[in-house]
RNA sequence: UCCCCUGUGAUGUAACGGCAGCAUACUUGACUGUUAAUCAAGGCGUGGUGGUUCGAAUCCACCCGGGGGAG
């Protein structure tokens, strides 16, 4: 399943009733943001993440550990193309890593904070989420392997220590997840899933730099799974490119959580089954002005049964008209929700391999 | 007919006589546990003709266009 993201407490530019009417039942908030703003202790005012945003349904919480990768190395695409930091980290800033956790400067006000495992957990209870992310450190891929392999050893007495936490203090009905780290080396990686599903975890997620390409992030994604036991959720971090989610589920993960569909979708993107065009295609190009295309032909999702064409989409799109921003996320989730549900068909009819093939080839995702 | 003001990319505007800059728009590109309705790159310009000057968007003359005033 694909969980998309309410970082901040919100699935940016859609209310919880219209996620839920995609198929989607369960979404991802980030400790880190709402630590800072609004803080946990007004969500807990308003009984929790659910009833403050109006989510009747499960909800993930990062840890924020992913934060402190992305403060101090900027976005994954600007690391692997080795431009400066930028966007993301242009205000919040790394002051320092250290055994009991990370200082850091707050992008709300500017002052200095401190978020450890402890720290993570407790602001995870307050927040009253479903499933709980340990708290990790998201090693970056331009870092040596023995920075990587002390790192990762630190996120497992992390882990412990989150379990510690939780064990005392969390609410007895959230679900716990640990981290595999490990970065690009294979031996890490397995020994970092094997450290964690020694633990009594309640499912298991894939996190850390997963390499350059995606040749690469398939070996470290098959090489982690290699070392996690079968019976529990294995999700994969952060990713969500189509082909990613096919190759994935191929390997084994079961949950994915990813930006890019809603990102792409305020940025004026629509997802649609064409390989060769990296399953996008953008409505701003000059191109569409007089298309009265569909969006995507065939599409069942309600921005394409509305009738839309690409060039109202561009026309929408060019006067920054929020109408135009909301069209592109119900599409793009509705897209990855029926790109799901048509794998796990396939999976329950046992035609995983071919289903996956036409896909990656560029068959639409079934209409359930 | 005379007088005054004014002409800088598509648009709005900067530049003591010294590399014509900014914003918007346009075109293209990027986006993988979201500080992102974001970010990056690119193309496009001194109304015309002369003159002064080492050097003119800038000063002078005339012409052309626009605005205002007097008749």
């Amino acid at each position: 399943a694909f969980v998309p993201l309410a970082t901040k407490g919100t699935v940016k530019g859609l209310e919880p009733r219209e996620v839920a009417a995609l198929g989607y039942d369960m979404v991802l908030g980030n400790t880190f943001h709402l630590m800072l703003d609004p803080g946990p202790e007004l969500v807990a005012h308003f009984g929790g993440l659910h009833e403050f945003m109006a989510w009747r349904a499960p909800i993930i919480t990062d840890s924020g550990g992913f934060q402190v990768f992305s403060m101090g190395h900027g976005t994954v695409a600007d690391e692997i193309k080795g431009r400066a930091p930028s966007g993301a980290n242009r205000m919040g800033r790394v002051l320092a890593i250290e055994e009991d956790g990370v200082r850091f400067r707050s992008y709300v006000d500017g002052g200095e904070r401190f978020m450890g495992p402890e720290t993570s957990m407790e602001v995870q209870a307050a927040l009253g989420s479903d499933l709980a992310l340990v708290f990790d450190e998201c090693t970056p891929l331009n870092v040596d392997r023995d920075y990587t392999a002390r790192s990762t050893e630190r996120t497992h007495r992390w882990l412990d220590r989150c379990l510690t936490w939780h064990e005392q203090h969390g609410p007895r009905d959230q679900l716990v997840y640990g981290i595999v780290q490990g970065g690009v080396h294979e031996d890490l990686r397995i020994a970092s899933a094997q450290e964690v599903a020694a633990r009594p975890v309640d499912g298991i997620a894939i996190g850390g730099s997963l390499g350059a390409d995606k040749p690469q992030m398939y070996e470290v994604v098959s090489w982690a799974i290699g070392g996690i036991d079968e019976a529990r959720p294995r999700h994969l971090l952060g990713i969500g490119d189509v082909d990613d989610l096919i190759r994935g589920v191929e390997l084994g993960i079961d949950t994915f959580d990813c930006a890019m569909p809603t990102r792409l979708g305020r940025h004026g993107v629509a997802l649609v089954p064409d390989p060769r065009k990296r399953w996008r295609v953008d409505l701003t190009a000059a191109r569409w002005k007089q298309s009265r295309e569909p969006i995507m032909e065939g599409c069942p999702c309600p921005s394409c049964e509305a009738g839309h064409t690409r060039g109202y989409l561009r026309y929408l799109l060019r006067q920054r008209e929020l109408t135009a921003l909301r069209l592109l996320t119900v599409h793009n989730l509705a897209y990855l929700a029926r790109l799901m549900a048509d794998l796990r068909a396939a999976i329950a009819s046992g035609t995983l391999a071919e289903r996956a093939a036409a896909l990656r080839a560029g068959a639409p995702p079934a209409t359930p």
